[in-house]
Order: structure tokens, then sequence, then C-alpha cells
DNA sequence: GGCATATGAAGTGCATGCAGTTTTAGAGGT
DNA sequence: ACCTCTAAAACTGCATGCACTTCATATGCC
């Protein structure tokens, strides 16, 4: 979100911020586990004073959540809450690929068909770690063709949200082809310049992840996960 | 951006941002104004410490801007970045008016046609500040509507950085009575439910907006407010 | 035996101090 | 007179300490 540029340097907080959003992100840190400051602090060397800016961070980003007095958890995200970020996930994509559409530049339409047409490969080798490095790039691509910077960033920081939510979605059967579907009727807008085309195939490309994500959330809470949602004291 | 919840009693630091964001947001805090930490920290009778999270807050929203070793400033809005700013507005309303259209409740509605209406009086009698109220109400009220906490979260976010640019919209002549007919416009597509023609029609509203404030910014560029920007002293 | 209250323990938020670094101003030299 | 080098002042960021709040557990009373 425009914030520091202090990546001059490698400030302690921004050092932490980026390995505890990465565990976060990644999974590594489930939700509901509970983040506490003195552990953190002995864990990364420093002291609790930078470890509280870093929650600070942390909670803007909303990757974690603090409450009164009970510490910092990271986000149990409720279905309606993801459904939420999802939706604007969706509006904030699809403003962006209309803008794209209009906005894309020569070398950057020919390179959205040569990844797209490369990502043909991954589809038949089925490698969902490596279809979802492309899907970035290619979502990516379209960010920054529409040239609309403060979008990119909201679209940047909601999708840096969801990323525990998506990890999975490739997983499910068949969802890589259809993925690449969506993706082709996609760049054939693009190309054909329809820009309010372009806008609604995005939105319903997000809402078809969004369905995914969360259909497997709901099994994932079903079987193990405690998740921490209890909170009802005794 | 859903950030603490804690005005549970109003802690120290959240009171310095309100404090100073509002004096940002109105204007009596001007674009390129030094914040000093410990000017500030005897200014509210507290310690450099929550002067600091203070300032990364303020950053974070956009409001100042943190230069490596040479203090605090308040954000001074490259005309680019402002129009960028205004671009992401113009698609976040869009997007909550399209799903305000089909989420509205007959209450709303109701409500909506009724402040609608009774701006006509604040239109005739010219009170500019009235009519910036009203005009906040009506999209206040269609932001609820759409039932999209996390849009609304961007969206809110988005206007307070904007705020310091559109103070002064509604003293262009006759922008009163254009912002009412567009509102009118819109109203009528609300009521009509005709969803992608209220999200165009926003899209329209909101950059009409952007095309004002930046006029009016550039003329006060010319004209007066050192804004900051000589820095070449000698 | 259950419930309420009290006491201890842990977490939280802010103050203050300190060390490393940058900016800037002043003085001296060319 | 201008340029450069040096020194001082200021800022930044982190550590540590302390006061206050809140939560849990245990004990005593009903």
């Amino acid at each position: 979100m425009s914030n520091d540029q202090s990546s001059r340097k490698g400030n302690v907080v921004d050092r932490i911020v980026q390995s505890l959003s990465d565990d976060i992100v990644s999974g590594r840190l489930v939700p509901g586990t509970k983040l506490d400051a003195q552990g953190m602090a002995e864990r990364f060397g420093v002291s609790r004073t930078p470890i509280r800016e870093t929650f600070g961070h942390l909670s803007a980003m909303g990757l974690v959540t603090h409450r009164p007095n009970r510490g910092v958890i990271v986000s149990t995200m409720m279905p309606e809450a993801l459904s939420d970020l999802y939706e604007a996930m969706a509006e904030l994509e699809s403003a962006l690929a209309r803008l794209a559409t209009l906005r894309m530049s020569r070398d950057q339409r020919e390179r959205l068909q040569q990844i797209h047409r490369d990502s043909v490969h991954l589809v038949r080798d089925g490698g969902t770690d490596s279809y979802a490095r492309f899907n970035q790039e290619f979502h990516d691509l379209i960010f920054e063709a529409a040239q609309s910077s403060q979008l990119q960033d909201l679209a940047v920081a909601t999708r840096a949200r969801l990323a525990p939510f998506r990890r999975a979605q490739f997983k499910v059967s068949n969802r890589i082809s259809r993925s690449w579907e969506e993706h082709d009727a996609i760049v054939r807008a693009i190309l054909a310049g329809d820009a309010d085309t372009v806008g609604r195939l995005m939105r319903l490309h997000v809402q078809t992840v969004s369905a995914i994500s969360a259909e497997f959330v709901a099994e994932h809470r079903a079987a193990g996960e405690p998740s921490a949602k209890g909170s009802g004291r005794s």
C-alpha cells in the first residue's frame, strides 16, 4: 500500500513482517495460531518493540487479528468475510482487466498471448505449483497493463489477504483446465478490445475461484484444523 | 482498512491518528508541512514511541510521506498520483453502486429517494458545506446498500486520501446543480434496477469530480500555496 | 459441593535512553 | 569566491523498564 520504501537496507521490522507474512500466506502458520510477542522477540533476536510494530503491520494487512488482551492470532477467516474479500477481489480485478484492455501496449499484448499459449503445456503436465506461478504472472501482467497504480496496490493487498485460501484451488480436479478456458476467453476479449466483456469475464473468473475456495475451506473446517474458532468462553 | 477495532477506550495512538488525520483531511495541515516527532510528542503529552506508531499508520493511509532521514511530511499529491487515486475511487464507487442496485433493501431505496428529493433545497440555497454533507450521506448510503464490507473499506480509505482535494469541488460554479443532475440519473437507474448503467453513471460521476479537482489543484498550484515544492533553498 | 472473591501471573502499552547514521553548517584551503 | 572536509546536531530505530490492565487459579464462604 505504497508504504515505506524502506527496503533500502532491510529494517528489522520489515524483515520480520516479510518472514511472518510469508509464513502466514504460505500456510506454515495455520489460522488461529497464537503469535506470542515474547517468543517472536527471542526467535528473531530483537526486543518487543519492533515485534509490536510488526504486529501492527500484519494487522493492517488483515493477516492477523489482535484481540484486546488475548494476544495476536493468525486471522481466522469467517466464511462471509472470505466471500466479502473475494467479492472485492473480483471487482478490483474486473476493473483492472477492463482498463488493461484499453491501455495495454503492443508488447504487453504479445507477451500476454505468449505466456497464455505456453501455459497449455502446464495444463497438460498438471503441475499445480507451476500453473499457480503462471497464473500469478498472467494476472500480474494484466495489473501492470492497466496502468492504475492505486488500483493495483489495492488488488495486490487484497490478494495477499486471500493467499492462504487460494493455495489449494488448483488441487480441485479439472480446475486447471477450467481456469485455462476462462483465461482463454479473457485473452480473446482483450485482443478483440472488448473492454466491458473483459471486465465481466474477469469478474466471473474470480467468482469461480471464490466458490472453489469457499468449498475447499468448508471441507477442511469440517475435517481437521481446530481453527480456534471457539472463543465462547466457559 | 479494517484495522484495530480498538475503539474500546481510546488508545493514545488512535486518538492521535484521529486528530492528525482530521487535521490533514480538513486541510488544516497543508501538504508539504513537516510533522516533527518531538513536537508532536510534546503537543499530545506523550513520548515518541506512540508518535512513531502514529506516523506509521498515517503513512499506511497515504496521508503522510516518510522520507528516509528528513522527517515526515504531509503528502504532497503529484497530479498523476491524484488522478490515479481518483481512478481507483471511480472504479470502487462504480462497483459499489452496481452491487447496491442489486442488493438495496426497500427501506434503503426509500431513504435514498427521500434524501435525494430533499437535496433539491440545498441546490437552490447553494450552501456548499451543507451540500457536501448531503453528498457524503448520499454516497455512504450507497456504500451501505452494497453490503460488501471489504469494498466499502477500500472506498472509505481511498476517500480519506482524496478528502483534502475534494473540499473545494462545490465552489466551482454550477457544480452543485450538475452534481445533482448526475445523482438524479443515478437514482433513476437504481430504481429501474439497471445495475450496469448505475455502475457506468457512477464512474462518470466520480470522473467528473476528478477533472474538477485536478483543475482546481492546478489553479491553486499556480497561484498561492508554496506547497513546499521549492526545496531549493538559497 | 458450588460459587464468589482475591491474589498472582502474564500481557500490553508507553517512557526513556542509547547507539548508529545522515544531514548540514561552518571553517579552512585553493 | 568557491569548493571541500570536518564536526556537530538531529533523526531514526531498537532495547529495556515500568505501570496498568486483564485473565486464571485457588481458596474460602455459603
